[in-house]
DNA sequence: CGCAAGCAAATCCGATCGGATTTACTTGCG
DNA sequence: CGCAAGTAAATCCGATCGGATTTGCTTGCG
């Protein structure tokens, strides 16, 4: 049941349910999720942990603040080392359903994308944290994985800017690098990867 | 008060005393510690979200099981990814107290093993990770710092090989990263770190 | 002797209570 | 009218309760 909590928690604060920073009442909101307190404050001890949240003694919990300019490069920076070195893995060690996967995902978006011209950000964001997860997944590094995920990159950057629009470059890097991966080529996955953050980041910065 | 209880806990996973992969009892550690339930849940809640510890429904928690020989590669792998930047960056940015702090902890460990000839490694462990989190906090970027840390790598490293004896080895390459440091050679720097991980992980891997 | 069934103890886990602290509002005084 | 003091409501937060599940042991049967 924390877990039902974590998740429900979750939701609000990638919604802006709960804008950031503000505070969060284990009471009410206990009572507007229909938990009570013991699971609930379990749960945000867990987003805390996760940096998601923070939490002050005899003041309670309140939602993390949006990145600032600086921590939003910072954020690239660890994701630039990360991440090329991930599509590179997954170039070497991806299993069939691995690129299957990750076609389908690619297709879903740019279906969508073709379909109603401007695809909601909050759905993208979405299927963009999964495939980039995927590509973790399939290089077979657990540990880079889940640093990966500890980041909470799409999380953070989708508070910061949800009412972006998505342009179809992102869904074009998307397929040049599935691509490099499916043909097994580390190398041009690698730098295909470090091009489409870097690039992700530009169009992202557009709007500070 | 779960402030405590992760502390405590913490400290009780670090040594030992709970030895990988046992059951955790709320119960039980809970009157040993002499908390209540409440905060050591919270508390083993947030261990659970940085892996340390392991969450079964209708089942309890358990000690995560020590890292197997892929994992601990893994783990390393992360590390050459991440630490070698911050090396680099925290030669451009340290200010002169992040140098003294460090040449501080390195006086500390070096004049330990003069002393004593075998630096127990529990001792050593502590300070080696004090050390690499200063360079990371040296290094100005905060993401990349909390990445570092939520890796747990000397966490898992001294549960895997508590009864480890350290060799001078280790202390003089921190030297040799500390002084490119302090003269503010980036790239001196970065190959330094590398050199220092690679050569930690081979010292390591004899025993597995 | 082996195995299964059943019982007792331990454990899990959410709900709720109560003391302590904070926050917000109101009232009275300068 | 402004500010300070006091009070009431909300909140925090650990302690404890009770129902449900699991685990381990014992007992009895084949």
């Amino acid at each position: 049941m924390s877990e039902s909590a974590y998740d429900a928690v979750l939701g609000l604060l990638i919604m802006r349910d709960i804008p950031p920073g503000e505070r969060i009442s284990v009471d009410r909101v206990g009572r507007d999720l229909g938990v009570s307190q013991t699971p609930l404050r379990q749960a945000l001890k867990a987003l805390e942990a996760e940096g998601l949240v923070t939490y002050t003694h005899l003041s309670g919990f309140r939602a993390s603040e949006l990145l600032t300019p600086r921590e939003f490069d910072d954020l690239f920076a660890v994701r630039r080392l990360l991440e090329p070195e991930a599509a590179a893995g997954a170039a070497l060690a991806r299993s069939d359903s691995d690129v299957e996967f990750m076609r389908d995902l690619h297709e879903s978006m740019a279906g969508d994308l073709r379909d109603g011209q401007t695809l909601a950000y909050s759905v993208f964001a979405r299927h963009d944290a999964a495939l980039h997860d995927l590509i973790a997944a399939a290089s077979g590094n657990g540990a880079l994985r889940q640093t990966m995920q500890k980041l909470h990159a799409h999380l953070h950057v989708f508070r910061l800017r949800y009412d972006a629009s998505v342009t179809g470059e992102a869904i074009d890097e998307h397929e040049q690098v599935v691509s490099a991966i499916a043909g097994g080529d580390a190398a041009k996955a690698r730098t295909r990867m470090r091009q489409h953050l870097k690039r992700s980041q530009q169009r992202l910065q557009r709007g500070f």
